[in-house]
DNA sequence: TCAAAAGTGTTAGGAATACACCCATGG
DNA sequence: CCATGGGTGTATTCCTAACACTTTTGA
């Protein structure tokens, strides 16, 4: 039986005589915040090479914001979903594939881009440092891999009538070889007898195109609580790893020194040992390890 | 100094010049799962009366999905944001402002829409449910509240060479005081050496319009993990209520019975005891809590 | 020899779990 | 009186923080 609309339409005639209505529709962009751990080396033979924390970032050659560094993205299209425009447009950027991807949130403030109606449907990914040349892209000087740093400057709570205002202030810094971006982002949750909400906004910003440093922050405090609760920080990690270098690796994302015994009781779940050990390390050789597949 | 572009042009030259591009842009809905907890009476004098944890479903009057039940929602102008597109919506459906409001994920399949190329960006609201009329809308017939059910009926995994495939099965019913509907939903994790993703899919359906079974399925996890994570149950709560109408919340919401005693220390940071107690109980009266603005 | 890191054991404190018990009300 | 829920104390288990200590390597 075939049901009919309040036009005396079944569903084939509907589809037949439907046309998209012609109001405005917003362009949707993905934008992604790739994270990735590299190494710098040190003099001393004994010492580790310490880790860091970086994202990928594309100077802009067009207006608006011509000359400032974007996070990389691209608009979505009819024929794929947002998490497969991600997936490309990575691919694309960085020439990898299978890597951890993530929606984060999808920023719409009115006016984000000057030009016209753009959504950015926000994406983080993790990939190990050993799976692309350092340099992206085609053109090496419109892509660079920032060093993050992302601390708390200050909080501040106001207490009213009936509710609260708490604002978190960080500051996000981002240095490249050759540049230094600083920003500062405010979070503050209001809340009130019925409601509670948490908006993000740019105290001030030197060198990030669009809205992007909230959406880096964003991408900084959700890549924090998943490494604090999953094993996600895993994918930044190559085949096989130290558990130490491991630990690096946490340390380095929650900006945080971390004990040892305690974090290797945490993630010893996480990995299985392997028969491999490190070798002329210039102290004693430590074991290999690699993800576990049997938990979770 | 103006900077220049590769055409020469200042960013005034540009933006005058500019033109959006004529490429085919999505329609982006926001889509809410309003939750709220209501009450059903019991026969005996002595008991508390049961809750229930409840969502507001609409029937679609017209194709596609005629007479399916589907997410209250609407789509997004470019004078607003996301955020504020859902408030807009929630109002309009509820007659209710200042809710708790939650961006979810945006949903992206294609074909999702058999009209035409729709997004939608998902929103969970929870709402005490002394603050509206029962009935919803303006035509009574079109707007119903459904109690939720979201259990676990099967997990299956498979353990690959280098990683593994688990899905966990859901039964989703939702029933009304005159229709029940039911859908099957698949989450499966995909972890390989490099990647990991989450899929969710719909595995039975009757009833739901569009994929509003997956988001449906999502707001009701995301529901969960918050209540377990932090205050947000407090917002389904009227402003003065008992430890145990709390608790019978927080049950209702992750589908599992609590110990008192624990519950009690758990939330005991979350709320002010009042000097106000409940009356005519059938039993020892109850102290009155409301919530705590000052921790946290 | 010794700096640097690998690796393990022990203790103390705090949170969640489970259970037990007493109190107060109103029909 | 007593069914029903209100409310609290305590023993047990588990997890984590903190610290201490031993082992192994290569210039």
């Amino acid at each position: 039986m075939e049901l009919l609309d309040r036009d005396g339409l079944t569903e084939r005639q509907f589809m037949e005589q439907y046309k998209a209505g012609d109001y405005e529709r917003p362009s949707v962009a993905t934008d992604m915040v790739i994270f990735t751990v590299t190494q710098t080396e040190t003099d001393n033979y004994r010492k580790l090479p310490e880790k860091e924390l970086r994202i990928l970032l594309i100077r802009r050659g067009g207006h608006p914001f011509l000359g400032k560094w974007a996070l990389p993205g691209g608009f979505t299209r009819s024929s794929e979903t947002v998490d497969q425009s991600a997936a490309r447009e990575l691919s694309e950027e960085t020439g990898v594939e299978d890597v951890y991807l993530e929606q984060l949130q999808t920023f719409t403030d009115v006016g984000r881009d000057p030009r016209t109606w753009v959504m950015s449907c926000s994406y983080m990914a993790l990939i190990d440092s050993s799976r692309f040349k350092i340099q992206a892209g085609d053109d090496a000087d419109d892509a660079a891999w920032f060093k993050v740093s992302y601390r708390l400057l200050r909080e501040h709570k106001e207490l009213l009538e009936e509710g609260y205002v708490k604002t978190w202030t960080y500051e996000l810094k981002l240095s490249s070889e050759e540049e230094e971006l600083t920003a500062v982002i405010n979070r503050t949750v209001t809340a009130k007898p019925t409601a509670k909400s948490t908006v993000y906004a740019i105290e001030s910003n030197d060198g990030l195109a669009f809205d992007h440093a909230k959406i880096i922050a964003y991408a900084v405090e959700r890549l924090r609580k998943q490494t604090n609760d999953t094993d996600i920080a895993l994918h930044l990690m190559p085949p096989l790893f130290t558990l130490t270098e491991l630990q690096q690796v946490y340390e380095v994302i929650l900006d945080k020194e971390l004990l040892k015994a305690a974090f290797r009781r945490k993630v010893a779940e996480l990995v299985t040992e392997t028969d491999n050990y490190t070798e002329n390390a210039g102290h004693r050789p430590s074991r290999l390890f690699r993800r576990n597949w049997a938990e979770m």
